[in-house]
RNA sequence: GGGCCUAUAGCUCAGUUGGCUAGAGCAUCUCGUUUACACCGAGAGGGUCGGGGGUUCGAGUCCCUCUGGGCCCACCA
């Protein structure tokens, strides 16, 4: 073990400087910390002794902003309070460069595009100047753009490593990852392939949702709402005639729909069994208007009398609910949309085989065209057949997206794999709730968000992606005579990580690829959540070294923010759960958002960014680490905070009041051979002062050990301040040695003591300047110094009066008062004073009467003991010269 | 519609299991300032604890209810 022992440091040096300031501390002390690593995990250990951090891995190809600072800033705080309390941390950090940001990023940048059909150019060099249109970018093999993508992070990355240094994070540098990586992607296919093995991951063609620019499969995680215009259309659906055509002689069934482009891919309409204005037609025909398709009326629990007409029109697919229509009551598939969203080209059988004279032309009209553009078409073709019933009623209604898409989601039919988590079995969903009750929430009612989300799944998550850049799905299917794939015994690899696409497997020759009778890879990605899902595994070192899995695993902390509660965190647990059977983690640390003035969320497509360059800076404007962190740590965990500039303020003055108050100790004679002294602390002010730091202490370690640093710095910061205002000027002149070398004594092994004990409190918030000052007068740095603990400061004689340090506070303040309403200096001399108090109060205040006459400059102080409050009763300035 | 959080001084927030006259910082106002600190010090003013009801000897704190703010989910007829 690494970790010094507590106050090894009894040498009497100290060196401080003429002007302490704030400014360089950060260079200097960042450049001594990766000397010296004191930040080093130390392998050697045992479980017990390790506290391991899941730390969330930043897409470094975004840009950083007050965000990451203040939530990073909350974690390390905490793995600073852990290493003082002699823990072995494991603070490593990873960079999540897997995924679509990334894929994008490195397109515009080189101006190059992913063809996966081009071979490997091993000399490949992008072109100097990218090309502004992407019709004109160069077209490179999968591999040449892995290859770029991670050259490019990897310049991301270092810009981001150097900010993360400069906030004071005490990460454990040589501990990291890429979600790119050989390691990650072995990893991620590794435990894939686990899952496979185990019935945790199946592959299904069934509906999903599908993002038609990116052209991708999506997960439930990653849909979101949005408001969109759209619009209500009643469409009539006529009783099918003995000739198989509409029967427009009775009244029609009305529909309302705002997808009437969909009319071609009815399957059914449903209505509720109990509502007795369809049940006499469940059960038979209905015609489709323009396209002459008879369907049948059914009746489904799921359908709403109150919605629109009370009769919906399934298709497939409109939506979700649509699916599990068409999954429940065993409806035919016509679907007509194609993964480009628009309308197949081809006639529909089911069209084409309509007895109606013009359905054929009717599709033919609406073919080949995008949702969009086809609504509004088959809207002008229902009002001219006499289908559409009023007016058009234009609506507003929210319509989900792909979280990073901007076109919205059609359903389509698709082989996807899945990977089981719960929303298809009610066991599974039991079991990982179970598991979120085994994590112990900080802030604890985070965790009914994730019970919430659990209990909410609709299905299991879907985890390929029909993309180029990601973790390919390790795997190849046999291909019969015919050429069709066999699904259901897939080829697994012998190594990883592997690319299907580009390798071959074992007992194959690469011209059998995609040929009857040989093989074909499977051409997907994983979803980066999959990967994302997997950091305890792959900072754990997991299928790679298990002894050293076993020293972190499960691991203390995953911190991260509320709002991927639903992703990260679920997707880890239930991993966690199929590969390790255990919960990924004892502690789960939700930290808020950061707030722009106006109380919105600051995020990039807000424009409301503020860089943190601009406030870690020293110079003006910024205010330096000390001062960012110290508004970081006043929010607690899971509480949204307003950008606050002022706090940051307050947090570089406080910086700048620990180094002069340091500074000021140590310049009377103060040492490390003091501290702890406390044998000769014979002065009753002095026992005061460091009873109360005891409870100050104790409280603040509770605080700490709670998850609750903010708690923490305002119980040291309130005591800090009381400290300098009041005691510090107390016992400035017996400090002196006014009263006698004793008395001095007393006096300075408390300020030593105290010193001590508060840059030990202020160091996981403000590590530059805690461990300046620490330098100045100890050997080693405080950041592998020991908490304290109130033991330290107790001792048998010290049973002093407990009210014995406000009363004499107390005594000053009104001192004080008196002096500001003569207006006068604080200085100025009193020849005479009489506080009158109660008789304990009097009692308390005549413990300290020596420094208190010195701090309010009183030649001759008189106490009188009275019925009153405490008040100054007489006061007699001396004459001015 | 379901779930969760939140409402305390002009602003940002504390206020632990109910218990002295509800606190801090910022801002405001007044005064002071050269031996730790002008990136300073001292002091003052400022609150019907969102509204209503209840439990209790006692409610900012517990219960009910209403209202405002926010988040997550569901909601394409």
């Amino acid at each position: 073990m690494n970790t010094p022992a507590f106050s090894d440091s009894t040498h009497e040096s100290v060196n401080l400087p003429d002007k302490p300031a704030l400014e360089g501390l950060r260079d200097k002390w960042d450049a001594a910390w990766s000397e010296s690593g004191v930040y080093a995990f130390d392998v050697d250990t045992d479980r017990e002794q390790v506290y391991s951090i899941d730390t969330p891995p930043p897409t470094a190809s975004g840009s950083l902003h007050v965000g990451h600072v203040f939530s990073y800033t909350q974690t390390d705080i905490i793995a600073r309070y852990q290493r003082m309390q002699g823990k072995n941390v494991f603070y490593p950090l990873g960079w999540d460069d897997n995924g679509l940001p990334t894929e994008r990023r490195v397109q515009n940048y080189y101006g190059v595009t992913c063809d996966p059909s081009r071979a490997y150019e091993p000399d490949f060099t992008p072109p100097a100047k990218p090309a502004k249109n992407s019709r004109d970018f160069v077209k490179v093999s999968r591999q040449n753009f892995i290859e770029l993508c991670e050259t490019l992070s990897a310049a991301d990355e270092q810009i981001f490593e150097d900010l993360f240094r400069s906030t004071g994070l005490s990460v454990d540098w040589k501990y990291t990852y890429r979600t790119i990586d050989d390691t990650s992607r072995s990893v991620s296919q590794r435990a894939f392939l686990s899952d496979l093995g185990n019935g945790h991951a199946y592959s299904q063609d069934a509906p999903t949702m599908w993002d038609v620019t990116f052209g991708t499969a999506v997960a439930q995680a990653e849909l979101e709402d949005r408001e969109k215009d759209g619009a209500y259309h009643k469409v009539k659906f006529y009783p099918e005639g003995a000739d198989g055509l509409a029967d427009t002689s009775v009244e029609p069934i009305v529909i309302l729909t705002s997808r009437p482009e969909l009319i071609p891919a009815v399957v059914a309409l449903v209505a509720h069994p109990e509502d007795d204005r369809y049940t006499p037609f469940f059960g038979t025909n209905v015609i489709s208007p323009l396209f002459g398709v008879s369907v049948e009326v059914r009746a489904h629990e799921l359908a709403k009398s109150d919605k629109g007409t009370g009769i919906a029109m399934v298709c497939t697919f409109g939506d979700l609910t649509d699916v599990t229509w068409w999954r429940e009551l065993d409806l035919p598939t016509r679907a007509v949309i194609n993964r480009g969203g628009r309308l197949n080209l081809e006639v529909p059988e089911w069209i084409a085989a309509s007895p109606k004279s013009d359905a054929v032309a009717n599709y033919e009209k609406l073919a080949g065209k995008t949702t969009f553009s086809a609504r509004k078409d088959i809207a002008e073709m229902l009002i001219e057949s006499g289908d559409l019933i009023g007016e058009i009623e234009p609506i507003t209604h929210p319509v989900p997206f792909y979280e990073k898409g901007d076109k919205p989601l059609e359903v389509v039919t698709s082989r996807q794999w899945y990977i089981r988590n719960g929303g298809r079995s009610a066991e599974l969903r039991d079991a990982l709730i179970a598991r979120g009750r085994e994590i112990e929430w900080h802030p604890s009612f985070m965790r009914s968000r994730y019970e919430n989300w659990v209990e909410n799944l609709n299905g299991d998550w879907l985890v390929s992606r029909q993309r180029y850049f990601g973790v390919p799905i390790p795997l190849w299917y046999r291909l019969d005579a015919d050429g069709a794939p066999d699904y259901e015994n897939p080829i697994v690899p012998e190594s990883l990580p592997v690319d299907p696409v580009a390798e071959v497997p074992a007992g194959y020759t690469a011209d059998q690829r995609d040929v009857p009778g040989g093989f074909a890879a499977d051409p997907d990605v994983l979803d980066t959540w999959a990967t994302s899902s997997l950091t305890p595994q792959l900072l754990g070192g997991w299928s790679r070294d298990e002894e050293f899995f076993s020293k972190v695993f499960p691991f203390d902390l995953r911190p991260q923010g509320h709002d991927i509660i639903r992703t990260w965190l679920f997707s880890t647990v239930v991993r966690a759960n199929s590969l390790n059977d255990a919960a990924p983690w004892k502690h789960a640390g939700l930290s808020g958002w950061i707030l722009d003035p106006d109380r919105k969320k600051m995020s990039k497509s807000k424009g409301n960014v503020v860089v943190p360059s601009d406030i870690l800076g020293e110079a003006k404007p910024g205010f330096g680490p000390d001062a960012v962190r110290y508004w970081a740590a006043s929010a607690k965990l899971g509480a949204d905070t307003a950008y606050d500039v002022s706090q940051m303020q307050i947090g570089r003055r406080l910086a700048m009041k620990l180094l002069n108050a340091s500074k000021f100790a140590l310049a009377q004679g103060v040492h490390a051979g003091l501290v702890g002294q406390l044998g000769s602390v014979t002065h009753d002010l002095d026992r005061a002062l460091l009873s109360r730091l005891a409870e100050v202490v104790e409280s603040a370690s509770g605080h700490m050990a709670a998850y609750d640093y903010a708690h923490a710095l305002r119980e040291a910061e309130s005591f800090f301040w009381e400290f300098t205002d009041d005691y510090v000027e107390l016992v400035k002149d017996r400090s002196y040695g006014a009263f006698g070398e004793d008395d001095q004594l007393s006096a300075h092994v408390t300020l030593a003591t105290a010193l001590d004990v508060l840059l030990r409190l202020f160091a996981p918030i403000m590590p530059f300047v805690t461990e300046e000052v620490w330098s100045w007068w100890r050997t080693g740095s405080v950041h592998r110094a020991q908490w304290p603990g109130r033991e330290q400061l107790a001792h048998p004689d010290f049973e002093v009066n407990p009210g014995l340090l406000s009363a004499v506070a107390a005594a000053l303040t009104e001192i004080r008062r008196a002096k500001t309403e003569a207006k006068v200096s604080q200085k100025t001399q009193v020849a005479n004073l009489t506080i009158q108090a109660p008789a304990d109060v009097v009692t308390a205040i005549s413990a300290a009467q020596g420094d208190l006459a010195a701090a309010g400059r009183v030649h001759n102080l008189v106490t009188e003991a009275s019925g009153e409050e405490l008040s100054i009763s007489t006061i007699e300035f001396v004459a001015q010269d």
